[in-house]
Formats: structure tokens, C-alpha cells, sequence
DNA sequence: CATGAATGAGAATTCATTCAT
DNA sequence: GATGAATGAATTCTCATTCAT
């Protein structure tokens, strides 16, 4: 209970003012605790921040798989999945300042969640590969194909961050998922 | 000078060490200078960080542009500027870091980076949709296009950060570009 | 306690150095507590130091009170409180700094300090006006006294601050109290 | 010239922003020189500021006497005298913050300055009491008079200082001069 | 004499962490 | 377990002063 109410509350600050700003001090006042009682359930900052990521990643990534369930397999319910995060981050706006400042304040944490997310593509372009709905190409390529699907996904992020008009970013995720489609239909399938 | 070997003392230590450990005694320290000689060329610490990326920023552009020159325009010229960044990013290890770290620690710097290299695209696209060799599309899909292959580049240099095994670096960065170069021949050529 | 601690301290060292002397760390040191300590009860340097005069300025006007309070009141009650201002500014040599320089150091705090002496007169003198002992005048010409008066008490304290032999400390005082009572008695009352 | 220019300089910055803030690098620069060349005229910056004080005391004092040159000598002329100090309080700003702030910063010649003040009224006096214009009285009394008569110019001029408004401030420099005369004809004279 | 870059000794302030209650 | 006062190391930044040119 208080360790989850520190965890939240760690990510409230971050989200509104970055982990830097982020001070024991402020983290547990928001939690409503003493500052002591912190160290009874974290071993240190860094403890906290490096349970972070996980700890939204996972919110996020089921959001993005709610989303995406009821999309037939392959290039359509990826597609699905790179919309469901762009509302994701457009609706969470916290959520992509934790995301992107964990590459300098939690690089553990930020590896292991690209690594999470790496994983889950490689099964699924095994798989289809395997039913012959991908083309068959050395592991290598897979790992490259899926780091850059990634940065697709990450800088449609970006774009949408840095944009404050709640509607030009609406129009930014149409764009975005049309341009996403359009190139994965294009390089992605077995002709 | 002096100015400059702080500048470049900067780089080194935050390439090194991160921003956030970039303390002025750590880098007048490396520029071979006196703390206080620090700020009779930065206003403080900010205006050293908010001059470095643009500083190596320049250097990295420079270095691709020289790399690309000899390509013929459109498509294969840009392969060869992914490649030539990939290589940069390989041989400049402080480069990806103090990049990356800079949207945290020097945002504006960050976002006048990503706008120059956004608008160097944005006329190469415009030339190419003006010479057909481009598909005709709105202002906000080519913003988005851009985007994803900035992007693209951006996880592919993550990638090859994350890897520290020089020969397996050198494969990815050969996989990287194939995978690079069939995406963009796949999808954004007029047929 | 603590607090209360750090307020004297800050009152010593001012008293023997000066405000512009008096760093964090010595009043710290004074204090018996770590630098950190002192930001868990002041905000910065300058909330201290707007603490003190008010600190002292009570406690030297309660000594005043006390001394005054068995004189009968008019003319002869102000120039015992003179005396007694007088007596307090020789016996508590560090109090006359932290009030002279606090002009300089914690302006807001002096002007509410003088202020405070000022309303005391302004009420005694409405009184005397209103029972006849004083003679009738502008609240201007008022307001224009009680600085003078408030001036030469300040004065003659500094002409004790600035000797420090004890004799001829003490021989100040008697004939500085009997000037200031011949000067009240010839042109402040109603002949 | 150089050396006026920076004696000069440094009372415009002290004015203007007082001893504290007042940093050899403001006053070279207002001085138009640059900063190591005040070190050939002046020992360190507590050179300049002891030289400050004597420097405007003595063209306020001749603005004084100026002013009183005219009027007879004796209560009239020591009134006029007040109104003249009040004026020159009114018309330059900076020179109250010099005079009053030189108690903290430049003591010794405060003093000095106080006892050059001292001095001219200690002349003024035995004149007067050798006329038979003015009560005989021991040296002691005579010093507390005039520290007394000082002080009450001294606060008057603070009064002064912290009216901002123009009007008010003549009404303030009229009704004190017309209490100090009063005060002074009172009390000063041989009945 | 003038210059102005370089110096480095402080000063204020922050904050993660500890620990006695 | 909870508390929160105390800690003190670390950091940024200022500025009087020096000195080689």
C-alpha cells in the first residue's frame, strides 16, 4: 500500500517535473509519508526510479494490447498497436517524459523495457514468418527491422510531445498511422 | 581558446560521464583551467550544455554530408547518410550520448537540432516531389514521414550504442542500412 | 529550539562581525549545528537575518518599558526610556550594530522596526495633545518631531557605541540624558 | 583624471546600488577602464570606498555652507544650515545611501566624517558661548548637543529618503525645519 | 601605465540519506 | 513500521586581486 502509493507518486513528480526535479522531499510528501519511511520500502532513489518504467511500461503496454486484440494478426494489429500508443502517449502526457528521461536516469530499467518490447516483436515476426506472412530473413535483420520500427513508433511520439494543439495532434496520429501503414505494407509483406 | 577547450573539455566529460555528473569543477578540470576562468566564457553551466550539441551536432552533419556528397540524389544518397550517421555514431561513442541526453538537459538545443535536420529533409522532399521522383502528399504526412525515418535512424544508432562487440556493431550497422534501404525503396518511390 | 538557537546565534555574530561577515557556516558553527541544518527553519540567509532585529528590537523595548514604566508618564517617562535606551545601547554592545546595520542589511525589517517606535510616540503624543501637556500641532509636524527625537537617541548611541572606555561611557549618559531632557522641557511643552 | 573618473565611478555605483553590490568590475567599466587599472590607483576596493565619503562629504558641505553663507550667523544660520542638509538630501538620492551605508562599509571614514561635522560645530559653539549667544556648558555637554543636533538631521534626511513622493517630501523638509527651529530657539539660547 | 584573462578562495544552497525516538 | 530533524558532502557561482603582455 504505501510502497504503491511512493511508486505513484514518484511517477506523478517525474511526469510533471522530470527526475531531476524529482526529490525524495516531493515524492513523499505526494505519497503522504514521512521522508524516512521512504527507505523502508526503497533502498534508494535510484530504487525507485528504476522500478518505474516497469511499472508504467506495463500499464502502457496492456493499454496498447486492450486496444489491439480484437485486430486480425499481422500488419493490421501492429498498425492498431502503433495508433493505440501514439492516444497512449498523446493521452498520458507523464508517461513519455518518464519513457524518454529513463534512457539518462534508469538506463537499466530503459534497456529492459526495449528489450521487453523487442522480445514481444521477435515472437510475433517469428511466427510470421513461420506461416510465411513475412519474408524470411537472418535474425540480424529481424533485430534491425524491429529497432527501427521502434524509432518509428518513438520519434511519432516525439512529434506528438512537442506539439501542444490538441488538434494538430490528432491530425499528427492520423498522419502518422497512415504513414506507418502505408510503409509497412509496402516493405513488410511477402509479395 | 579557452572558450573552445571548455567547449570541447564539455564534450568530453559529458560523453564520458553524462550531463548530470558534468560538474564545472569536472570539466575546467579537463579544459585545464581554473573554476572561475569557466565563467568568463559561459553566462553558467546551461549556456555550456544549450553550445554543445550544436557544436558536434555540426560536426556529425558535416562528416554525413562529406560521406553523401559523391551519391547520386534521392534515395541512394539518403542510404548513404543513414550509413554515414551510423558510422559517425560508431566512431564517436560521446556523440550518441551527449545527443541523447540532450533532450533532457538542454531541450532547446534538442529541439533546434531535430528542426535542422527536419527542414534539411523537408526541402530535399519537396525537390523530390517536385522532380516526380516522390510520391505527391500533404505538408503533415511529410512531416510525419520524416519523423519516422529520423526515428528509424535514431534507434539504429541506439542500437548500435547498446552493442559493444566492435564486429557485431559493424554487422548491424551493414543490416541496419540494408533493412534501411529496402524500407525507403519499398515505400517511397513512385513506381 | 533549534531554531531559537540559530536566531541567537545569528544575533552573535552580527553583534561581533557584522551582517556581512556573518556567513552560514559560522552561524551554523555558533549555533553547534550542521550548514544543512539551518535551511530545515530558514529559508535562505536574508530570513534569518530579517528574524533578528525584530528579535532584539522586542526584547530592548520590553527593557526600555520596564525602566520607564515607574516614571510618571509625559516628558519625564520619555526621558527615562531615553536612559534607558541608552543604558541597553552600553550594555548590550552588539545590539546597536545589529540595529544600525540592519538599515543596510534587512531594510524591510528597519523600516518596520522604526516604524513601530514611531507609532509608540505618535499614540503618547496624540494623548498629550488630547490632555493639554503638548501643544497643539499637524500630524506632519508631529511625524516631523518624532524623528528628530527618534534621531537623537540614535546619536547619542552611536557617540557611546564609539567610546569604549566605561567611565566615560557612563559620564555620556548622564549628560546626554540631562541635554535631551533640558531640550524636551524648553520647547516640548505647553508653557 | 583616471583616478577622479574612477572615485567618481564608484560613487554612481554605490549610489545606485549601494557598497555591497558595488564590485571593482561595475565601477571600471562605469569608469570606462578596465579593471586592472584600478589597482594602480587605489590599494583595493576598501581604498576607494574609504576615499568615497570624504569625496561627496566635502562638496555637500560646501553645498551647505553655500546655502547658509547669507543668513546671520548663530540659530539662524544652523537652521538654514538643516534646511540646506535636507535639500541636498532631496536633490541627490545616492548621496544619503553613500553616507548611511558608509557606517557599515567604510567605518573608519565615517567616523571621520562625523568628527569633521562634529568639529565644525564644536568651533561654532565656543564662538557662541564666548558672544555669550549661548549657554555656558561643560565640553561634555556641548559633545551631546551637537551629536544630538546631528542626529536629528540625520533622521530628518532618512525621513526624507524614504518619502518617494515629490510634494511630500517639501512638506516633510518645511514642517522639520520649522521644528528643528523651534526646538533649536527654545532651548539653544541665552534667555 | 593600461589591459583583461586567469585565478581560486569562499559563499549560499540542495538534498539523499541516516537514525534516535 | 513510521517519523522527521539532522547531517554534510557536493555543487554552482561570485569577485577581488594578480600578472604577463
Amino acid at each position: 500500500m504505501t510502497r504503491e502509493s511512493l511508486l505513484t507518486a514518484g511517477c506523478h513528480v517525474v511526469a510533471a517535473e522530470g527526475y531531476a526535479a524529482a526529490s525524495i522531499a516531493k515524492i513523499a510528501e505526494t505519497a503522504g509519508v514521512a521522508q524516512g519511511t521512504f527507505y523502508n520500502y526503497f533502498a534508494d532513489r535510484q530504487a525507485l526510479f528504476d522500478e518505474m518504467l516497469p511499472y508504467i511500461g506495463l500499464r502502457m503496454r496492456e493499454a496498447v494490447e486492450q486496444a489491439a486484440r480484437d485486430a486480425p494478426p499481422g500488419l493490421r494489429r501492429e498498425v492498431r498497436r502503433f495508433e493505440a500508443f501514439l492516444r497512449y502517449v498523446d493521452e498520458n502526457d507523464g508517461f513519455y517524459r518518464i519513457l524518454y528521461e529513463a534512457e539518462v536516469f534508469s538506463p537499466t530499467a530503459h534497456r529492459v523495457h526495449i528489450e521487453n518490447i523487442v522480445s514481444g516483436y521477435r515472437r510475433t515476426i517469428r511466427r510470421a514468418i513461420a506461416t510465411g506472412r513475412f519474408p524470411l530473413m537472418s535474425d540480424g535483420k529481424i533485430e534491425c527491422i524491429i529497432y527501427q520500427l521502434l524509432g518509428m513508433r518513438a520519434y511519432a511520439a516525439m512529434q506528438i510531445h512537442s506539439e501542444t494543439n490538441r488538434e494538430q495532434r490528432a491530425r499528427i496520429i492520423a498522419d502518422a498511422v497512415d504513414v506507418y501503414g502505408r510503409i509497412l505494407n509496402a516493405s513488410l509483406i511477402v509479395e
